[in-house]
DNA sequence: CGGGTTTTGAAGCGCGGAACAACAAAGTCC
DNA sequence: GGACTTTGTTGTTCCGCGCTTCAAAACCCG
């Protein structure tokens, strides 16, 4: 019954602001640590302290000249603490290593000619982690890995329920790559990970509640930020939009029998309307630019189709901003301010007045930044449980 | 720059959770208190001993006999702590007392012959109130008042955007009642307090998840429960399902032209094909229940459509418990299981396998307690610095 | 019916942790 | 170069909770 420290105390949550500070808004001097926290200097002076002492921030001399006064000396998330960073996909696996100070030191794209097995790419991961610690990661302490998987993740215990086109069914990968790595492991959907990552640094920041859709050649999926957290919802499971079945008001826009939206909005029929094979996003992105009639009539209606589904989640959720990555960035940006106001038409008055419609920011580092903060989230919750030294 | 004691202390968070605990689960002993908290016996007394003083909650003594042990006291919530509950409706005005016990000690409901104002709605409420204090809560102490309106409500300042079927716009509905009656006032969408109402002490009691959609006369709206807490959004406006947009696969189950799901599935078509014109829901229910084949056909149309906005709220949400009220109740009723299992079919076998769909429970009361509920919030987050006795 | 056991409340003490105050240090401004 | 401003440092104070000891109030059992 004693619980005399490691109880949720004052300490450990005012250490976790410091350093989700630091690592959220970049480095800060402390005075600017004081105003933002609320708390006394001395207070601040010792915390910061104990930061340094475990190793996870560092203080560098003050910036020259600002204004009167005596400088105060920068604090900065320690860049030798990083996170592994995995997204496995369909024809590669990329790995990387993230610092908590945003850097990525080491970056790795692993072509593969075959669907890669859950062993397969545990090993592969722990094979990397072992090369890199010889070499690019010396000097770093490696706390821990996380993966964007596209498919189903339940949030209990990092089960890999279903991931189809990776044709993983119901596999441990979590305890799995913890085990072959030695590592703390987190395993999230991608596209939970993406929202995540455009909700801190992207598209999305500043934002506490928003919805976020990708479109990828395998489907769409979504992510959910709300009340500033990712909503993860019983399982785990949250965000599925693409498996939604919004209304279509022309009878002629229908493509498929169900009516499922990642049937009627998909890559590949945007890809034959453009007469493509194969592209790349930016290259999709050029051809819709130039297209003819029959292309701009596909994109329009899978603009008509998107921005349905899209109104029925901000009836429901009423968020601040819509982030739309993929393809389904590229039909939006055809004419953002045109397909806003085609959400709008659809939604309350009251939630469409302040919506705001984006494209994401960040990119291919998208998954591995929000990979890396489900990696780097115990350490963030509970710093001196991470790092007693 | 001083936060001497005010600032989020510790004490204010344990305050808080006391008091909650026992506001929720009812009288508690001493000792189920720290078995709950995991305080020390001494600081729950302390604690206790102070809630006691700020007159919020009583001690009475041990109840006879349970087993071996000096038997613990038992801490209640103090009945004579209530908040004023309204619920403005078309018809009539509906106000009570509820006590921080959960008991109603006073409700009257209020027939008008014609649509209130937002004035005369406040001037009744204060003059309900002024009786009040007169007799039957005489010794009670008023926290706030909070109301349940039929409409959307701007989160940040209650200022009531649009609830049309009482005809107000843009009305400062809170800061109006506030004025009149001299009490903290909170104003709410009456779907997100029913909500509340239902996760707390309803059928969603226990889920963190919670998708409540209330069937009524004017139409179909929404409440979230999100981590466990009322989901508001940028603005406030969550939940309005009933003007969203679902698939629906037939052609010939349309009713309406821009597919919108509260004129597809609305009580006055299901009034008709049961050839009533007016009834409560009971009412509905029975005549249900006996209905011909035409109205069953009407029921099942129904219940397609719904099923799909359901579902496409659970690939998007996936939450534990999904409650209907009112004349969704009555539709999904008829077959329950088969509701469930309709819905299941069109979501994600994760979302789907371990959701249930629920019929609300709390009936007539449920509006009252949510709205009870949002004027007990403030002290519920911060005993002390309501009651500074 | 009376002693042993169990569980709890009461009171005093100790400690973690943050705020405060006074002083020193390190800059800018004039 | 001196006045001013801002900040870090150090020692003290105070709040709040845990722990220990002791007494009280029940049950169990012979």
């Amino acid at each position: 019954m004693t619980e005399l420290s490691p109880a949720e105390g004052v300490r450990q949550r005012n250490l976790a602001r410091l350093l989700r500070l630091v690592h959220l808004e970049g480095p800060l001097s402390r005075a600017a640590l004081t105003e933002a926290t609320g708390l006394n200097r001395s207070t601040i002076a010792d915390l910061v302290a104990e930061l340094v002492r475990g190793g996870l921030v560092i203080e560098r001399a003050p910036d020259p000249s600002r204004r009167v006064g005596r400088p105060s000396p920068i604090v900065a998330a320690d860049p030798g603490v990083v996170a592994i960073a995995v997204n496995p996909e369909v024809d590669a696996l990329t790995i990387a290593a993230v610092g908590l100070d945003r850097g990525i030191p080491v970056r790795e794209r692993i072509e593969v000619d075959h669907l890669l097995t859950t062993d397969e790419t545990a090993r592969l991961i722990a094979d990397r982690i072992g090369r890199w610690q010889d070499d690019d990661l010396a000097a770093a302490r490696i706390v821990g890995v996380g993966l964007a998987v596209p498919g189903l993740v339940r949030a209990a215990d990092g089960l890999v329920r279903n991931a189809p086109h990776l044709r993983w069914t119901d596999a441990p990968l979590r305890d799995l790559v913890a085990e072959t790595t030695g590592l703390p492991t987190t395993v999230g959907n991608d596209a939970t990970l993406g929202a995540i990552a455009e909700h801190l640094f992207g598209a999305a920041a500043g934002f506490d509640d928003v919805v976020y859709l990708n479109g990828g050649a395998s489907g769409i999926g979504g992510g959910l930020i709300v009340h500033g957290m990712p909503l993860l919802g019983a399982g785990g499971y949250t965000g599925e939009f693409g498996q939604n079945r919004p209304g279509i008001a022309a009878a002629t826009d229908r493509r498929a029998d169900d009516g499922v939206l990642e049937d009627e909005v998909s890559r590949a029929r945007l890809l034959a309307a453009v007469g493509l094979v194969a592209a790349d996003e930016p290259a999709l992105a050029a051809a819709v630019a130039v297209a003819g009639p029959s292309a701009v009539e596909e994109v329009d209606r899978q603009r008509r189709i998107l921005s349905t589904a899209l109104a029925n989640a901000v009836n429901a959720l009423n968020p601040g901003v819509v982030v739309l990555g993929g393809f389904l960035a590229t039909i939006a940006d055809v004419d953002l301010a045109g397909f806003t106001a085609l959400v709008q038409e659809q939604t309350m008055s009251a939630n469409a007045e302040e919506l705001q419609i984006r494209v994401a920011s960040l990119a291919e580092d998208r998954l591995l930044i929000g990979a890396a903060e489900a990696a780097f989230s115990e350490l963030l919750r509970d710093p001196a449980g991470i790092a007693p030294a």
